[in-house]
Order: structure tokens, then sequence, then C-alpha cells
DNA sequence: AGAGCTTAGATACGAGCCGTTTCTTACGGA
DNA sequence: TCCGTAAGAAACGGCTCGTATCTAAGCTCT
């Protein structure tokens, strides 16, 4: 591994090197496992190299972690809020994983300390997907007729969300079973469960009614890639 | 901090003071920081004192959050399901907070590699507490006839954990209006709307029908305190 | 009360890691 | 071709983990 008798590499293609040398090594040991000795090692250089370009071990892994992010932009129309809602699902579960259970609660755990950190890994886990939902899903939904502003709020928006992460942080996984679950056994019912339940009552919705535009920018407005 | 002068202490005090002592180098400077020289130092006592009881960090800052875990065998009862299940969350929050977000989040991660540990934690993060839901809430919520078993199936009766679990990892903290928004505009709506659906679609419910006791025995039969 | 066994507590050790410093040398742009 | 930038090697101080060794305190049993 050592970089006897090749020739040198620089800037981007020695970064995805070194970026590549620490997700092996985070496959194979773990998050606690991945050290700086061991990860210049396999990336065949030293060290100062690392250091050069991430302050710390926790910054490394927080970098490597969003580089093997897919993009997210956009949502396969469905047709069906049903089928869209599955779709972005789907979409959230391949960031997910991109990442892996372990790093992403091994990242969360450094970072928490961090408030500056963690209200931006807050808002990432969060903002990003959710802004798919509310400007793509949740539009689409409503220019079919099939949801009305007020059937929902803040907390319905990120149901699945949420349900999503609780599955995937307890299990590591998140089958397509779980999913079209969350979707047909939860969200859906909930929708109209709510709508139901509020014609009973008569009574003014609660804070979710007309909800003024909490995110306004769409996806890709934040100033560095999503954490999921 | 050292003991000189003062007469030795030995068995479950000296284990109270260790745990004190991890729990305040924990608050301190968080779960990173805790490190076996200092747990010893604080308590009073020396590395190989840890070393006999735990055999290792991890162990120790485990086993010092369970210690701290208030105990949870029943839910008073609120008079409907929706105040019980409220009185659950509620308790369910205590534990959680009891704990604190990143000692929690750094045993999930610590956790994670150990297939058996992780299993053991898995089965009490959601056992414990998911018995209190089925064998003290629903079974309540069934006597008053709110509810009928074919209303629920498994992920609706962890939802409101789900959920608040959620809540709990991305912020630390769950206050009693999360509880409330959870059971009133998720949960319950999630209950009336999968009832009104079934009875729409008139097809034979999912999975959920008649499920089998998955967990008899109640809460109190796991072999050591929950994490959760 | 005394003997003996258990275990607390002090100290020191090897191995490994973090983050830094120093230095040499390859490379690429002008 | 020359020179500045950055790669890579080596070593360091300070700290941590987990262990080994030893002394002595105090509980228990007679």
């Amino acid at each position: 591994m050592s970089q006897e008798g090749r020739t040198r590499r620089r800037g981007k293609e020695l970064e995805r090197a070194i970026f590549e040398a620490t997700w092996a090594e985070l496959q194979e040991g773990g998050f606690a496992a991945v050290t700086m000795e061991r990860v210049a090692k396999r990336a065949g250089t030293s060290k100062p190299v690392l250091y050069r370009r991430w302050s710390s071990r926790v910054e490394l892994l927080v970098n490597t972690a969003l580089h093997r992010l897919p993009d997210a932009d956009s949502v396969p129309d469905g047709g069906t809020l049903r089928d869209d809602t599955v779709n972005l699902l789907k979409l959230m579960r391949q960031r997910l994983l991109s990442i892996g259970r372990e790093p992403m609660l091994g990242i969360l755990t450094e970072v928490v300390r961090n408030p500056e950190v963690n209200k931006k890994v807050f808002r990432h886990l969060i903002g990003h997907l959710r802004a798919l939902m509310t400007d793509v899903v949740l539009k689409r939904a409503a220019e079919r007729g099939e949801i009305e502003p007020e059937d929902l709020n803040e907390r319905l928006k990120t149901l699945p969300f949420d349900l999503v992460r609780s599955e995937f942080i307890l299990t590591g996984a998140v089958p397509d079973e779980a999913i079209e679950e969350i979707v047909d056994t939860v969200f859906l019912p909930a929708l109209a469960g709510r709508k139901l339940l509020r014609r009973e009552a008569r009574g003014p919705a609660d804070a979710a009614g007309a909800s003024p535009p909490e995110r306004s920018g769409g996806p890709g407005a934040g100033d560095a890639p999503d954490l999921v």
C-alpha cells in the first residue's frame, strides 16, 4: 500500500482515494475502528495528508458519509399520493443505506455536542426530504384533489420519515414491506382519520390549518449536502 | 478524592459510588470524555476496581445507564385510550430522559456491532413498553369498547413509541405538546382512519387480524432492566 | 479475639491512537 | 527549466485502554 514506485496523486484524485479507504475501514471494523493511521496506510498516503484536509477524525468521517450520499432532487410521479410517498420513502432508504446504521449513529453521537453542526445535521436530517414532501409530493396530491391543506400539519408531513428513520435506527434496514406498511396502515389512515375526526368534531382545526410556507426554496436550498 | 483516611467501601456501596461518578463524568464531558481513570479518581478508587466489575468502558457505560432507569411496571388509568396512551408516553419520556440523548446514541453506536447485546437492547428498546401497551393500555381500551383487535397491527401498536423515540433522538427532548400531538393527530386518527378504510374496502384485513400473542409474560419478563 | 481469605486501592506497564512537527522530494504551472 | 505547492515519511508528546503486581484493609468464621 505504500506509495513506492507509483506516481503521486494530488487534489481530488487523492481525496477520493482517502474517502474510499475510510469507507472500507468503516465497513470492516466499524466506526470506532477507523483510525487516521490505518486510513492513511490503506489509501497509500500518510497522516499529515489527512489532517491537511480535515481537522479531525470526526470531520473525516462526516465528510466521507456526505460524500457517499446520492443526489435526491426529484421524486418520480407515481400518479397517486400513495405511490409518490412510497417512492419518496424509497429514496430516503437509499440515502440511509448509503451511509449505514452504525456510521449514522456514530456521526450523530459525535455531533450532538457541537450545537452548530448539530443544528446543521438536524436541518439536513429533516429539511431536504421534507422539502421534497412539501414541494413535490403533497403539491401533486393537492393538484390531484387527493388532499386539502387543512388535512396536514407538521407532524403528519414528517410522519413517514420519522417512521422510516426509526426502523432504520433500530434494525439497520428498511424493507419494501415496511415502507408500504408505513404508508398504507399509518400515513394514509392517519390522513383519512384526521379528516374524519375533524369533521365530527367541527371544532377549529389545531394549529395545522393555514400553515405558513415554512421552508421556501425547495430542495437544494441548503448550503451543504444533506445527511439524509 | 483519594481514599486516604476514609473507611474502605465495598460491594454495592462502592458500586453505587462508581455509577454516580460515571454519570457525573457523562454529564460534564459527554460520552467520549468518560475515561476509566477519571471515573476511578472521581469515585475515589482505582482502575482495577472498575475492571473487576465491568470488562470494558462500554460495559460500564451501558450498566450505568441501565442503573439509572426508573421502574415502569404500570400505567395510571386515565379512563380513555387517549389518556392512557399519553400517560404511557410520558413514562417512556421519563425513561429516555433519565439516560439522555447523547449517552443513548453512544450506547447504541457501540452496541450495534455486538449482535447479542444488540438484540438484547433492541428487545428492551421495544419489548417492555410495548408489553405495557398491549397488556395494559390496549387491553383496557378493548374492555371499554374503544377498539377492536382487528383495528391494530404491530406497526400501529408501536407507532407512538417510534414517534417519541424519533423526537428524542433528533431533539433530545419530548415536550408535553409533542406527546399530545402524536396521540391526537397521528395515533388516534390512524386508528380511526384504518377502521374507516377497512370498512370501505371490505377486503380482508392485512396480517393484523388475529395476531398471535407475540410476547407473553408481560413487563418484567426480560432478564435485565430495559434500556428504554 | 485472632487467622485467613477476599477485595480495595496504588502504581506501573505495553500497545495503540490523536493531532502536530519537521523534513525531504515529487510534481505541475509559468 | 525553475520554483512554489503539496505529498509522503518519520517521529513526538500526551492520552487512553486494559492488565499485572503488590500492599493492606476489613469481613467472616471459628
